[in-house]
RNA sequence: GCGGGCGUAGCUCAAUCGGUAGAGCGCCAGAUUGUGGCUCUGGAGGUAGCAAGUUCGAAACUUGUCGCCCGCCCCA
């Protein structure tokens, strides 16, 4: 027996219309807020995502699946939706479009580590990407957008929003981070000691006790914001709470990928164990230069759909049901089975969605089998219905029994 | 990469002191000959994760190994 890879599951017959009803929740908060579909290839250059993502992330150092193709290429399994976003973008010419170009994905991700509740090595994730606009009332409405979806849902989370500044005042505030950290290196991880050098931000977000001691005194990036990103983080905080969508300023939320400049933010449970954030995202100004391409505002949030879907389960949160056929139809002997067969075709091609038995069953058995699947109606096919061109169905609610001409079954059918 | 927990039927789980494997659910069939849900009866289904060891005897005890789960790190 050859079982499924760590960190991966499979989505079971019965399971699936949960994955639907996420989806198409997505597909139509997007159609709602304008948003185009792009799907990109699931491995792009390895490059893409050690200078997308960047290169002193836990994401690009330990956890990319990445090999080597059989012409010696380099490629990534996608860690995550963004840089493959922005190289769809800009490969595509698409600044030339008329601007904000609005996209959004569903998508497979893939990171190497140690499976654990809401977190594998292949998981899904519902993307927006927008490309072109630096108000902040595009954070807004993107903060809006997933607030939305998550509403629509059934979930409730709480929002953590913060700024972490653009480079010229991220560049003052990392100065001042080392300033304030430099003499207390030596009581700090191993961890910390390394961002120091590279992301002393990231030193703010870890986890450590003796770490998050230290850290709680450090100087907040919001009071280091240069008057641009102040007033940037200022007008967002306005619009939210002029849309009554409620948040909380979290300084401690920097994010785990390099490319996020001013805004970032996350939805966070508390439902669904240790790994919270069900959707997480910001602003990243800087990422399409650092690809190289002409500079220009972006900015973008991803949810985990494994993690939508726990948090659902694990508050009892409403799914549609599932689809069922409309009706069943049974045949006694091999002769009725035909005639069943040819009914259950010619449903069929009226859109109806109908079932018959492939097995052979008595048609008891078929009537159990049909009670399982939920079906509204039963019909039988028995030599007195061959005879007379007449079918029998059945209500399976009231239980009560018609007589309908061959030809009238569709009427029949539909006229409710 | 590190720490903790757990591996018995498709699923959820039992079995006194080590004595050679069970229930519920699910599945299939039947309860007088063409009709579901409730009930009853029967059936299929297990190399006890795997491998060593201790023992007359191991699902149980020991060791190793593999797998899963939860947590750390990090993130969706």
């Amino acid at each position: 027996m050859i079982n499924i890879p760590k960190g991966t599951k499979d989505v079971l017959p019965s399971q699936s219309y949960k994955w639907q009803y996420v989806e198409n929740t997505a597909r139509e908060v997007a159609r709602v807020f304008n948003l185009k579909e792009i799907r990109t290839p699931v491995f792009e250059h390895t490059e893409l995502f050690t200078r997308g993502v960047g290169d002193t992330t836990d994401v690009v150092n330990k956890e990319m699946y990445t090999f080597e193709d059989k012409g010696g290429r380099s490629v990534t399994l996608k860690p995550e939706g963004t840089a493959g976003a922005a190289r769809l973008f800009i490969e595509n010419g698409l600044a030339s479009s008329p601007m904000p170009v609005k996209t959004y994905y569903i998508t497979p991700c893939f990171r190497y580590e140690r499976p654990q509740a809401g977190r594998l090595r292949e998981f899904h994730q519902f993307g927006m990407e927008i490309f072109g606009a630096e108000s902040f009332t595009q954070d807004a409405e993107v903060i809006l957008a997933a607030s939305s979806f998550l509403e629509k849902l059934g979930v409730r989370t709480r929002l953590e929003i913060n700024s972490i500044g653009c480079k010229t005042c991220r560049a003052e505030y990392n100065a001042a981070l080392r300033k304030y950290f430099a003499p207390h290196l030596d009581g700090m991880c191993p961890a910390c000691r390394a961002r120091f050098g590279k992301n002393p931000l990231r030193m703010l977000d870890c986890k450590e006790e003796a770490c998050k001691k230290i850290a709680a005194a450090a100087p907040a990036i919001t009071d280091y914001l240069c008057a641009d990103c102040a007033d940037h983080f200022a007008g967002l905080k306005n619009l939210l709470t002029a849309q009554g969508v409620e948040y909380t300023v979290n300084p401690r939320i920097v994010r785990g990928l390099d490319y996020y400049t001013k805004t970032v933010f996350e939805f966070v449970s508390d439902a669904i164990g240790a790994q919270g954030t069900v959707c997480g995202g910001g602003r990243y100004d800087g990422l399409l230069e650092e690809l190289g391409a002409s500079p220009l505002p972006a900015i973008g949030f991803a949810a985990g759909i494994e993690r939508l879907l726990l948090l659902m389960e694990n508050t009892s949160a409403a799914f549609p049901e599932d689809g069922k056929p409309l009706i069943y139809v049974a045949g006694l002997d091999d002769a009725c089975r035909a005639e069943a067969f040819k009914t259950v075709c010619f449903l069929r091609s009226k859109g109806i969605a109908a079932e018959t038995d492939h097995t052979g069953r008595s048609v008891k058995a078929q009537f159990k089998y049909a009670d399982k699947l939920g079906v509204k109606f039963v019909a039988v096919i028995g030599g007195d219905e061959l005879a007379s061109g007449e079918i029998k169905i059945k209500n399976m609610s009231s239980g009560e029994q018609t007589a309908v001409k061959c030809a009238d079954i569709y009427a029949y059918l539909t006229k409710e």
